[in-house]
DNA sequence: GTATCGATAAACAGTA
DNA sequence: CTACTGTTTATCGATA
C-alpha cells in the first residue's frame, strides 16, 4: 500500500514534470487505472497524484506500516531523552535523505531522456512523508518502514525495468531508447542502494558515535548494509542474513563507493554528529551504554562465525588491529583510548582510575578477539566514511569560496577542478624542485594517513587577515611558509579572490624560484601572479606597478640581460639579508623567532624531518657552496618562509639554473637598498656555525658581493 | 614618538 | 604616439 503510493507519487510527479514522453505514454497505457495496481505499469492519473500530493497526511499515513503507533504511545514508550534523541536522529536522517535526493535530482538531465522518475519530486514527496512519518512512529518502526519502503521501491524499479525490457522486445525500433531507459533505471537502482546504504551507515555511525541513542535497529542495520545485489537482499525481507554479509558488503561498498552520492550524503548528516567517533572522542558519553552494547553484541555475533575474515574488509587485516594493540602497550601518561577516567573504546566507557588500570582493562576487555576486531572494523568504516565526507566538504568549501570570491566576469583560465586541490597540493609538494613544502602546518600532518586535506589552512589562520591590503608582514605576524602555504592552498588562491598573505617580494621570489630556470621575465612574473592568484586578476595596474616597484627596489631581485631579453633572478642571500631581525645572541629572541616562524608548533615528526633534510643538505657536497652557509644562516631569520632556508639551499645547489645571479653575467645592476644590514649583525646559528666551516666564509661572500658584479663578465 | 616595513601611487626615462 | 619596462620618490598605514 505505502509503496504503491510512493511509486505512484513518483510517477505522477514525473509525468507532471516531464510532460509527455514516450516512456510515460507507454507506462500510462499500461496501467492508468490507479494506484491499486501500480506495480509494473501501474499508473494513476495526474489528477489522482495531484490529489495525493496535496494530501500529505493521508499519504504518509497510508505509508505507515501496521506497526504505526501514535505520538502519545511513543511518549509512553520512550523516555524524554530518548524521544529527543530520536527526533534528532530522524532529523539527521531526513536531512540526509533530502540532500541525497537533491543530489539525485541533479541527474535530471539523464532522467529527462526517459522522463519517468523525476526523483526530485520524489524527494520532496518522500521528504514530507518522512517528516510526517517520523513524528508519529518510533525509530525502529521507522526504520522498518524505510526498509520496506526501499525494498518495495526497488522492486518497483526492477519491475519497471523488466516491463521496459519486454516492451523493448516488442518495439525493436525503440531499443536504443529503452536501453538508455534501462541504464537510467539501473542508475536509479544504484541510487536507491546508495540511499539505503547510507542510511544504514548513518545509523551505524550514530550507534557508534553515540549521538543518538536507542533503538538502533539491528535488524534493519543488518539488512541495510546491502550488498550490491540489492534485489536479492530485499527478497528476504526480515530474514536472518548470512552472518558475515553486512560487514562484508559494507566494506565492499565503502571501498568502492567513493561515489559522490554516498559521501555527499554522509557529509550532510555530519552536522548531527558532534565529533567523529575517534578513540579519543568525547561524544560517546551521550550514548546509552546498553544500546551500543547491543550493537556490538550484534557485531560480535556475526563475526564469531567467521573462520577467515580477511576477505571481509578491504583493509589489511593486521594493520589497524595491531596498531591498536600496540598502542595498548604504550604505558604513557596519555592514551587515545583513555580520557576523563573512562575507557574510550567504542561502546565501553568503563571507568578506570588510572592509566594502569586502564591498560589492564584494555588488555582484558579489548584484547585481540573477534569482538574487538569487529569493532575496529566498524571504526575503520567510520573513519573512512568521515574521510570521504571530509573530502566532499572540502570540495564543497572550495566551490563555495570560488563562487563567493570569483568574479564571474573574470576569466578563469586556470580554474581547475576543485577536488584536485588536495591531490594537486600533494603532488606539487612531492614534485617541488626544492623542499619548500616541508614545513607543513599541523593540519597536514595527517596527510599520510588520509590524502584528503581540510580546506585551506589559511581560512582558519592567516588568510582571513589577508583579505585586503597586504599591510601585514607575514614574517612577524603570520609565520606562514609561503611555499607550503601555496602548495597546500594553491587551488584556493587560484579560485578565491583572496589576497594572499605574502608580500610582493615573497611572491616574486617564489615565482622566480619556482620556475625551472630560476629566472622569469617581468611578463612571466605577471603571468604567475595571475595564474596563481585570483586576486591578482584584477587591478592589474596597481599590483603590476607594485611588482615592478619591488623588483627595482629590492636588492634581492637581480635583473639579468639575457639573450632573449631581461630576466629577473633572485639573489637569495640578499633576500635573506633584507630583513634581519636584531636577534643576535639573544636566546629568547631566537626562541621566539623560531616559534614564531612555526617551528614551535611543529610536531616531532616534522622537526625530525626538517632536521633530517638539513642534515642531508649538510651532507650533500653539491650544496656546499657559497650560498649554503649563508642560507642556513638564515634559518633563524627567514622572515616569511621557514622553508626558505632549505628551499634556497636546494635551489642553489640542485642544478645549473640555480646559479647565483652573478653567474648569469650580462648586465647585472647592483641595487643599494636603503636599510642595508650591517654584515656583522647577521646572526649565526648553530647550523650555520657548522656550515660556515664547510662553505665559503660569509665575509668572503660579502666581500665578493660588494664587488661590482659587472666584473664577472 | 620614532623607525621600519610594505603597499600604493605616481613621475620619469628608456625602448620597442 | 603608445605600451611596456624599469627606476625612483613620496605617502600612508601598520607594527615593533
Amino acid at each position: 500500500m505505502m509503496v504503491e503510493s510512493a511509486t505512484e507519487t513518483i510517477r505522477t510527479v514525473s509525468s507532471n514534470q516531464n510532460g509527455v514522453s514516450s516512456l510515460t505514454s507507454q507506462s500510462e497505457g499500461g496501467g492508468r487505472e490507479g494506484g491499486s495496481n501500480g506495480d509494473a505499469n501501474g499508473e494513476i492519473s495526474p489528477v489522482d497524484l495531484l490529489h495525493l500530493q496535496q494530501q500529505q497526511v493521508p499519504v504518509s499515513m497510508a505509508m505507515m506500516t501496521p506497526q504505526m503507533i501514535t505520538p502519545q504511545q511513543m511518549q509512553q514508550i520512550l523516555s524524554p531523552p530518548q524521544l529527543q534523541a530520536l527526533l534528532q536522529q530522524q532529523q539527521a536522517l531526513m536531512l540526509q535523505q533530502t540532500l541525497l535526493l537533491n543530489r539525485i535530482s541533479q541527474h535530471d538531465d539523464q532522467r529527462a531522456v526517459y522522463g519517468r522518475t523525476a526523483s526530485h519530486f520524489e524527494a520532496g514527496k518522500r521528504r514530507k512523508i518522512n517528516q510526517r512519518h517520523c513524528r508519529n512512529i518510533g525509530q525502529s518502526q521507522y526504520n522498518n518502514w524505510l526498509q520496506e519502503y526501499y525494498k518495495k521501491q526497488q522492486e518497483q524499479l526492477h519491475l519497471q525495468l523488466l516491463s521496459q525490457q519486454q516492451q523493448a522486445g516488442k518495439q525493436a525500433k525503440e531499443q536504443q531508447q529503452l536501453g538508455s531507459k534501462q541504464l537510467a533505471f539501473q542508475q536509479q537502482l544504484i541510487q536507491m542502494q546508495q540511499l539505503q546504504q547510507q542510511h544504514i551507515i548513518n545509523l551505524q555511525r550514530q550507534g557508534l558515535v553515540g549521538i543518538q541513542p536507542s533503538q538502533v535497529p539491528i535488524q534493519s542495520l543488518q539488512q541495510a548494509m546491502c550488498p550490491t545485489d540489492l534485489q536479492q537482499l530485499w527478497k528476504d525481507v526480515a530474514g536472518v542474513q548470512n552472518a558475515d554479509e553486512p560487514i562484508k558488503h559494507e566494506g565492499l561498498d565503502l571501498s568502492t563507493n567513493s561515489s559522490n552520492t554516498t559521501s555527499y550524503t554522509a557529509s550532510k548528516v555530519s552536522p548531527q554528529i558532534p565529533h567523529h567517533p575517534l578513540p579519543n572522542g568525547q561524544n560517546s558519553m551521550h550514548t546509552p551504554k546498553r544500546d551500543r552494547a547491543r550493537l556490538f553484541e550484534w557485531i560480535s555475533s556475526f563475526t564469531k562465525g567467521e573462520s577467515s575474515d580477511e576477505h571481509l574488509t578491504p583493509y589489511p587485516k593486521g594493520t589497524p588491529l595491531q596498531s591498536t594493540h600496540s598502542s595498548h602497550e604504550e604505558h604513557t601518561a596519555s592514551h587515545p583510548l583513555y580520557g576523563h577516567g573512562e575507557c574510550k573504546w567504542p561502546g565501553c566507557e568503563a571507568l578506570c582510575e588510572d592509566m594502569g588500570q586502564f591498560i589492564k582493562h584494555l588488555n582484558s576487555e579489548h584484547a585481540l578477539d573477534d569482538r574487538s576486531t569487529a569493532q575496529c572494523r566498524v571504526q575503520m568504516q567510520v573513519v573512512q566514511q568521515l574521510e570521504i565526507q571530509l573530502a566532499k566538504e572540502s570540495e564543497r568549501l572550495q566551490a563555495m569560496m570560488t563562487h563567493l570570491h570569483m568574479r564571474p566576469s573574470e576569466p578563469k583560465p586556470f580554474n581547475q577542478p576543485l577536488n584536485l586541490a588536495s591531490s594537486a597540493s600533494l603532488l606539487k609538494r612531492d614534485s617541488e624542485p626544492f623542499p619548500e613544502g616541508l614545513p607543513h602546518p599541523p593540519t597536514s600532518a595527517a596527510a599520510p594517513i588520509t590524502p584528503l586535506r581540510q580546506g585551506p589552512s589559511v581560512i582558519s589562520s592567516s588568510s582571513l587577515h589577508g583579505v585586503g591590503p597586504i599591510r601585514r608582514r607575514n614574517s612577524d605576524k603570520y609565520c606562514t611558509p609561503i611555499a607550503s602555504e601555496l602548495a597546500q592552498n594553491c587551488e584556493f588562491y587560484k579560485n578565491a579572490d583572496v589576497r594572499p598573505p605574502f608580500t610582493y617580494a615573497s611572491l616574486i621570489r617564489h615565482a622566480i624560484l619556482e620556475s625551472p630556470e630560476r629566472q622569469l621575465t617581468l611578463n612571466e612574473i605577471y603571468n604567475w601572479f595571475t595564474r596563481m592568484f585570483a586576486y591578482f586578476r584584477r587591478n592589474t595596474a596597481t599590483w603590476k606597478n607594485a611588482v615592478r616597484h619591488n623588483l627595482s627596489l629590492h636588492k634581492c631581485f637581480v635583473r639579468v640581460e639575457n639573450v632573449k631579453g631581461a630576466v629577473w633572478t633572485v639573489d637569495e642571500v640578499e633576500y635573506q639579508k633584507r630583513r634581519p631581525p636584531k636577534m643576535t645572541g639573544s636566546p629568547t629572541l631566537v626562541k621566539n623567532m623560531i616559534s614564531g616562524l612555526g617551528f614551535g608548533s611543529l610536531n616531532a615528526s616534522y622537526q625530525a624531518a626538517l632536521a633530517e633534510s638539513s642534515l642531508s643538505l649538510l651532507n650533500s657536497p653539491t650544496l656546499i657552496n657559497n650560498n649554503t652557509g649563508a642560507s642556513l644562516n638564515m634559518l633563524h631569520i627567514g622572515h616569511d618562509d621557514v622553508s626558505s632556508t632549505v628551499e634556497q639551499v636546494n635551489s642553489n645547489g640542485s642544478c645549473s639554473p640555480g646559479l647565483s645571479p652573478q653567474q648569469y653575467g650580462h648586465q647585472i645592476h647592483v641595487k643599494e637598498e636603503p636599510a642595508e644590514l650591517e654584515e656583522d649583525s647577521r646572526p649565526v646559528s648553530l647550523i650555520a656555525s657548522v656550515t660556515q666551516n664547510l662553505s665559503m666564509p660569509s665575509d668572503e661572500r660579502d666581500m665578493e658581493e660588494e664587488l661590482p658584479t659587472e666584473e664577472l663578465e
